[in-house]
DNA sequence: CGTTTCGTTGAAGTTATTCAAGCCGGGTGG
DNA sequence: CCACCCGGCTTGAATAACTTCAACGAAACG
């Protein structure tokens, strides 16, 4: 009798991906597809809070996001967190591990995520037969820079109101291109404490702060989450325009 | 009688790059070599002051540096300035130009420098026929970020004094490691506007966060620029390690 | 020898943090 | 069912950190 193995949740072909089809990605070749189908080595879930990722670590694994929300953090010896930046689906995770010997920062899921797992054997080769998806890491990277850069302009030059303006309208845009194909509720899956932990500001100011937001009727708060009201408001508010990027490429 | 050109500022072949020696830059092969020097175009002296790069510019040259200082920054409407990183010797400029339609950042000439200019047509071949190079492109690439979390950090969440101590023994480190084959001075060229607006602080509480630094003798101001004096009290001070890097590419 | 750039300082005012509660909804165990 | 607890949000008050304003000195520059 054959022994039932435990139920292995659905692995989606990279060829069906459900994350192609949007706008904001950019076609792939069948060759590139390909290619990354064979890279990839598993699907794996995250629960809320759980590290996905860990500062330190050697030879971390190196992923997709496929759907859900996550955060890059680093903390200090006495316990202050920075959130630097949202992981959403489509983006990549670890690959400083891939470069660099060891993870500077951690990773944590804010909302049950799933994973595609690539190998990281494998990371070489992408580099030599395939440069126009090598290409499109230097490509990534880069994204992150500039959403690394816009952060600290953020944190260091805008106002308490100004900054979470800023970073609502930013997750609101990402979350658009990313996750709506049409608009459910556009709401973000953060705690005021992960919004503190990116602005820089203690939790009671950011609460304060959110309070004005919420009083000119920009966003609503939620159960453990923000719902944007008017983006376009937001946006006036941080004195900023979301960037119009083209058709993105994803791992 | 022949014109007499303008002095053309001898130009030093890669191969002869006074930079490679050093040991905190990874050895090239040959073939490596060979394609950089093909791959550069001109040799750019820059003025202190003067702009390498602008913010919303299109197509810009793709450079490396090879000596001085200078510095990328975001400037809000209203002129609030955000330094984001210093670019030292083996540093690119404008790598995100060639992914990217428009630069996000300006660049700006801290000290006199001078630039090897490449040839952004042949950025594509090199992902092409270089994977060795390509990799160090996203190697560059991350290790950007990287820097961008640990400042986002730094302003986000350490106080004026450790922000202060942080920055000056990062740049010591930076320049330590860049530069300085045997220690000469180690001495920064900023004025303290350029640390205020790099810590995200005001210009005089900026200069009464480096009196207590001086005070501690940990360093000393200068005419435009600070003498490191006690590099192992400003780490304690900040609470920070340089991290060890193994040798580095730099195109 | 006036002008500009950079550093310095005191004082007043604003912004943000810390401390200390309290509220509300959901979940758990008695 | 209710009591209790816990995580997340809210609020007021005291304190500390930081900014702004205003001014001056000193070196560098043309």
């Amino acid at each position: 009798m054959a022994i039932s193995k435990p139920a292995v949740p659905p692995r989606i072909p990279c060829q069906q991906c459900p994350l192609r089809p949007r706008p904001s990605f950019r076609d792939f070749t069948d060759d590139e597809l390909d290619f990354v189908a064979s890279f990839k080595v598993a699907e794996t879930p995250a629960e809320p809070g759980m590290a996905i990722m860990v500062e330190g670590e050697r030879n971390p694994s190196l992923y997709t996001v496929m759907s859900g929300w996550g955060f890059r953090y680093k903390i200090l010896e006495d316990g202050r967190r920075q959130i630097l930046n949202y992981v959403l689906p489509g983006d990549m995770i670890g690959l400083q591990g891939n470069v660099m010997k060891e993870m500077q920062h951690s990773v944590e899921a804010l909302t049950r995520m799933t994973l595609c797992t690539f190998e990281r054997e494998r990371f070489p080769q992408l580099f030599r037969s395939q440069p126009t998806l090598a290409f499109d890491i230097t490509w990534i990277a880069a994204r992150e820079e500039s959403m690394l850069d816009e952060h600290l302009l953020s944190v260091g030059r805008r106002s308490a109101y100004e900054r979470a303006a800023y970073l609502l309208a930013f997750l609101d845009a990402r979350a658009q291109a990313a996750i709506a194909s049409h608009t459910e509720l556009r709401q973000l899956p953060l705690t005021q404490q992960h919004v503190a932990d990116t602005l820089g500001l203690s939790l009671v100011h950011t609460n304060k702060t959110l309070r004005k937001l919420m009083d000119q009727g920009l966003v609503r708060w939620l159960d453990r989450g923000c719902e944007i009201i008017d983006a376009a408001g937001l946006y006036r508010a941080a004195e900023w325009r979301p960037p119009k990027e083209g058709a993105r490429p994803f791992i």
